[in-house]
DNA sequence: AATTTAATTGTTATAATATAACACTATGTA
DNA sequence: TACATAGTGTTATATTATAACAATTAAATT
């Protein structure tokens, strides 16, 4: 049996990148990721932001552009991921992927007035969440 | 008759940059827009950055936030704009506003997992456009 | 017109986010 | 082994954005 796509195995920094931002409970900034991987050898930003960089190609993470933070991908589906989805409440800033078949079905299949598709998009919805409203 | 909405008038360093933007054929960077407005006398980073955070509460204006500059509203319509869609090449970063009605039906009437209603969200579509591909 | 209130401006300094360049090291593959 | 590719460590620097405070202008109220 051949495996479908090339594991992607995280290197050292990759991994120790991921494994932070996997199990903090919110998104996670650059420089406060480099602060708290110091203690594990990682000592410049520029080593924070290629394992960044290399982790949002693979899909394990995904950035939240308008707050420039950075969140696992909560999406087990994925793998390498170009279409995103995210919640966020303006007051208390609990940011959530959303994972909607019909969302992505819908933008997948979006053509716009020259008849283009796209096959890569983020968007970002923002409101009030339960507690906050 | 009466006006439907405040008519915001322009302060003298918002004109002067929502000109510049406006006539920009491509969404202009912050430290570029403060190099092209400095011989009408502004000077500091803050000037044009506090008049574009006005000219983006107005819908004057939006910000293009993976790419972190701004353009002016193609979008007759939005005057106090939350709702936003763009489409961007990805070769030649020709950046353009869509203004699809459906789409915009669509977005606002979403409802994630929670029930939730959003109605402000930014959306963007990654691809190549019709001169790139 | 005078008063007061809010919004905007000008300014200096600094914070926060991100990349360039280069030498070196590990890993996979022919 | 030799070669190519990807990752690392490091220093320096570029880019994007805000804090703090004083002065000015515009607008709303008396």
């Amino acid at each position: 049996m051949k495996t479908m796509h090339k594991e992607h195995t995280l290197t050292k920094n990759q991994q120790i990148i991921f494994d932070l931002i996997d199990k903090s409970p919110e998104p996670m900034k650059a420089y406060s990721i480099l602060f708290n991987v110091q203690k594990k050898g990682i000592k410049a930003p520029l080593q924070v932001y290629r394992a960044l960089d290399k982790l949002v190609e693979m899909g394990k993470i995904h950035k939240i552009e308008s707050r420039n933070a950075f969140i696992a991908c909560q999406n087990s589906s994925c793998q390498v991921s170009k279409a995103t989805a995210f919640s966020i409440c303006e007051m208390c800033e609990k940011i959530t992927e959303i994972s909607s078949s019909s969302l992505s079905r819908y933008l997948a299949n979006f053509k716009d007035k020259d008849g283009m598709k796209y096959s890569k998009y983020n968007l970002e919805f923002f409101g009030l969440c339960k507690k906050c409203r």
